[in-house]
Formats: C-alpha cells, structure tokens, sequence
DNA sequence: CAGCTTGTTGGACGAACGTACAACAAAAGG
DNA sequence: CCTTTTGTTGTACGTTCGTCCAACAAGCTG
C-alpha cells in the first residue's frame, strides 16, 4: 500500500534527465538561475543528486549543450534526409531547418549563451566548442562538396555559411519581432546561389 | 598629514569607473563571478556604491553593455572616416574594423555574452538590444546606400550583411584558432561584392 | 524472505551573495 | 573656522549558494 518514496534509473536515464531539466530551467531563468537546487526540483529529485551525476553546474551546462547541440544537428539532418536526393535541396533544406520555429528558439538560445559563458574562462569547455563548431562546418561541407563546390573553397565557403546562419540565427533569437523566420531563409538561400555553381539544366 | 580615506568623483564619472570595472570583471571571470563585491573591488570602492548608482547588477551589465557597444560603434566609425571618401572602402573598412583584435576580443565577447543572458528573461533588456541592434543596421544601411545599394534592397541587405559579420565575429571570438582574422575579412568583403553594385570604372 | 548493493535522500555546514542603513568624512558654502 | 551637504564607507542581516556525507530504501541476488 505503501507509494515508493523515489524510484531507481539507470543511471543514463537519470544523467539524460538531469540535462534536460537544465535546458528547461535554463530556458526559463536564464544562467544565473540556473542553481543545483532549481535543476534538481525541476528534474523531481533532490539535490544531491546533481553533485553525484556531474562535476559542479559548469559540467552540467556542457553536458545540456551538446545535448542541445545533438537535437538540433539531429533536427538538421531529418530535413536534410526529407528533402530528396538533389544536392541542392539537401543543402537549402539545411539551412533552412535552422531557421524552424523549435530551433531558432529564445529558450534554446539561453542554453547556448550559458555555454558561452563558461568558455571565457574554462579552457576545456573552449575546446568543447572547438569541436561541436566544427563538427557542424564538417557536415556543412559535406553539402556544399555535393553541390560542386570546388574543394579548394570548401573550407572558407562552410565557415562563411555558417557564420550567416549563426548571425541570422542569434538575431532571430534575440530580437524575433526585427525580421521574419521567410526573410532569413531568403537571405541565406541567396547567399548560397553566390557560393553554389548553378546546377545543370 | 593624512592621507584622505577616500575621493569623491563626479557622479558620472563614478558611474563610468564602475561600468568599466563590471567589464573587465565580465572579461575575467564571466557572469558567474560579476558580483557586487568583486565588480566594487575591481573599482576600488566599497561595495555599497554599487547599489547607490545602479539598481543591481543587472541594470550595471546593461550600462556596461551599452558603453561596450559605444567604443565598438566608434572604433568603427573612426575606421571608417580614415578610410576616405570613396564608398566602397568606407563600407570595407566598416566590416575589416569589426575584426580587428581589440574587438573580435574574448574579453569583449563576455560582456555581450552576460548582457544576451539577460534577454531571455527581462523584456526591458530585450528592448535594449532591439534599439541597439536597429541602430547598427541602420548605420550600415547608410554605408550601403551610399555604394548604390537600392532602397528596396537596403533592408535586407543590412540584415544580412549585419549577420555575417556577427556569426564571423563571434566564432573569432569563440574559437581564435580556427580561421584568422583575414580570413574573416576576405570573406565578408567577397559578401558585399554579392551585393553592392560594381563601381564605375 | 533475508541480505546486499547502491541509487537516492535530506539536512548540516561554511562561504558568498544582494540589500539596507547608520555612521563617517570630504568638499563646498557661509 | 564652523556648518551643511552628500558621496562614501563598512557592517550586519537574511538568503541562497555549492558541497558534503551519514542514513535510508529500492531492487537485485541467493
């Protein structure tokens, strides 16, 4: 008759929903709210539990932004995989999934400017960035590679789409009512026509 | 014979030792370590005269946000007043100054960085940054008029050009090593070459 | 059912935080 | 030189923070 006072989870399971929690109290509060205690009452556990999972909030935040990171490269590439097999289609397809309402969202943007935060000063989670960005102008130059982008341009044509996406993306975060989700998808599909040699008629 | 225990300074320019003081604490130490206590002793004053000037250490970041953004606007402008008359190298010299080391600076990054983290959830600073952020473009809406950008074009040209060279800032602020500085430069220039119409010969 | 493992709890602890305020002293005015 | 003004100090207060750990109990094993 008696209700278990907590239940046990694997310990992935917990670790996931520890993270999660993050994001979302994150989201809400921003940084500075974002304490050993909020995230663990927002998981429903107590505050212990946090300490024993991850070293410190710091760890925490690292962890829920390559979380965040995974969600949205995994959102990314669905719309790559539903766009067809054109070359260039994957790619606007692309760039355009950046934009989605879920994705250019304020609430995930919080979880990344807390993770800026902590590059300033912490070495390791700098050279966490290092890689998450590169990792995503990797998969970038995979696309572009497809549409015939010579090989010899491939590296500073993926950074320079990935700085306009970034910079629209961050815009539309922070000020969404200055320009609409269309414009920005317009914006960078016509910088795209100036790295992309036309395709074959 | 004794040595005065303290000076008194004009409000204003008290005001200004703080904000200064609160961004190099930001460079150091990130949002995290911006205290009350660590923001006074960095100014060199007690802790209490943070709270006579400012209301918290949120309207303090956001002074401290406005005053960055002011020495970047002029650094700016001053780049592109040494540039000549001719307007393309005015509106060159605006995007190659955004890259300049003293301002594509990790330090400088943090104070953006703490003021981004405040937007999520104060809606008077969401409307700081929408006023900055319009004042920027406008800014280069004007440099672009004046290379012959349409008027009809104008808009979203300063958008876009506004987003480059914000996402190309901020992965040089985030990650120095990846690509350099000229590299940024090149491939923002190549960008308004997309976009501005060729000069006369 | 008993015993063991260990995920989980919840509170204690010291440190650091923001805030408020009475006292002080520097500078100005008479 | 005395008075007034007010910028500045320093401290005290209550709160919240991160950390730690002994005790507890859920779920597996035998």
């Amino acid at each position: 008759m008696k209700e278990p006072a907590f239940k046990r989870a694997e310990p992935d399971a917990r670790r996931q929903s520890l993270i999660e929690a993050c994001a979302r109290v994150l989201g809400r509060a921003g940084a500075a709210g974002a304490s050993v205690r909020a995230i663990a009452q927002e998981a429903g556990v107590s505050p212990g539990l946090v300490n024993h999972y991850f070293d410190g909030v710091d760890a925490l935040v690292a962890a829920a932004y390559a979380h965040v990171d995974g969600m949205v490269t995994g959102a990314l590439d669905k719309a790559v995989g539903d766009a067809g097999p054109d070359a260039r289609d994957r790619l606007d397809a692309f760039v355009t999934a950046s934009f989605a309402p879920d994705i250019a969202d304020r609430h995930l943007l919080a979880t990344w400017v807390a993770f800026w935060g902590l590059v300033t000063a912490r070495p390791d989670i700098a050279r966490q960035h290092d890689e998450q960005y590169a990792g995503f102008r990797e998969r970038l130059e995979g696309l572009l590679a497809g549409c015939g982008v010579p090989a010899s341009e491939l590296r500073r044509a993926a950074i320079a789409v990935t700085a306009l996406v970034d910079g629209l993306w961050l815009e539309l975060c922070l000020s969404p009512g200055c320009f609409a989700v269309e414009e920005a998808s317009g914006i960078a599909r016509r910088f795209l026509d100036t790295i992309v040699p036309p395709r074959p008629a």
